[in-house]
DNA sequence: ACACAGGTGGCACCGAGTGTCATACTCGAG
DNA sequence: CTCGAGTATGACACTCGGTGCCACCTGTGT
């Protein structure tokens, strides 16, 4: 039962680790801040920074690839006679709650990621390990496979032009934003 | 005039170690390659590789930001009266010729991207790069900003889908299967 | 023959990331 | 309490991608 003590603590490590990190990262930039400025910040050596994250990248994303599975879930708990289009689009809804709630650090964040090349890049391919579980969860509601893969990444594309609208103009309502954008692609055959 | 030569000449050295390191990477991975060994084998120095290339990843994308422009002179190429979605249709197509023409390399040249993750990232870092060019392309067709966006992300995502699923299945043909994608998206509004 | 330009290679340096080892802490068994 | 096993940590050395700097060469126009 100590695993999951352990689990926990370093799960908290992570979290602190990653926050200072983040605050660095807003103040003088990504590629400005060194992962020896990072572990002398957060209190521990280099060697054991790349024991908690296997990247620098990693300490801005890594907390982020979980909502991938609460994504994917949010999909599978929708009611099963809602179109998979209009499914995505209440999933992702979802994801906007936490993302209004604590605006600045969302806002912070976003623009961190949007004028970093690296992080842009390594952002996307976190969109792909969302894809795959989306997927699944379309498999789930008996989606065909071309067409699963079509409307998960189109409404993770989706997600995107929402998350640059907003950065754009960040007095814009992202909910609204979103419904006009999901708007556009609704499938013919959908009501 | 000797301007022009030697953008030439560049362009041809360019080519010329972009295709030495690609057989390296094809053969033993690219994360495997060194930078050493790219120059050794292309007959020039590892400082004289960064006059060519900005990174080892431009080894392998250098040459596949260009398309970005055939794409949108594509989508503007197409008839005024055409609706958004179906211009991005047959532009994307467009792209599929040189694809389907030299489809060994090109096979290669997906499946080394599809399993190396600082290469997929790249990948779609390119795509956004595409998709600035894409939405402005729509723009010139006076589709509105939010749509224009949507539109484009939604037909990259396309593309995306169907290269993988040619990946997945060598024998399926990929205009078939592209018009399948782009069909499940087709807007209500549109024919 | 001269100066000047651009391309090139060599060298030193930085920063990310990894393997290895020696140390310190914790905790359960005796 | 003590011993030993398992684990977290730090220090060190090393590889590799990428950059700045400088010295060299080569061609061109005067």
């Amino acid at each position: 039962m100590t695993e999951g003590l352990r689990a926990r603590a370093r799960l908290a490590m992570r979290t602190e680790i990653a926050e200072t990190a983040f605050a660095l990262f807003v103040r003088r930039g990504f590629e400005q801040t060194t992962v020896d400025e990072i572990a002398e910040a957060a209190g521990l050596s280099r060697r054991s920074f790349f024991r908690y994250f296997p990247s620098k990248e990693d300490a801005v994303f890594g907390l982020l690839y979980d909502l991938g599975e609460e994504l994917a879930a949010a999909v599978t708990a929708r009611p099963a006679e809602e179109t998979p289009w209009t499914a995505l689009h209440a999933a992702c809804a979802v994801l906007l709650g936490p993302m209004l709630h604590r605006s600045d650090e969302a806002m912070a964040l976003l623009r961190l990621i949007h004028d970093t090349p690296t992080l842009r890049a390594r952002h996307q391919d976190k969109q792909d390990s969302w894809r795959k579980l989306l997927v699944d969860a379309l498999h789930g509601r008996s989606v065909p496979a071309l067409e699963a893969d079509v409307l998960a990444s189109a409404a993770l594309a989706v997600f995107d032009v929402v998350c640059r609208q907003w950065l754009a103009d960040p007095a814009a309502d992202p909910a609204a934003l979103m419904a006009e954008a999901f708007a556009v692609l609704r499938p013919s055959r959908e009501a």
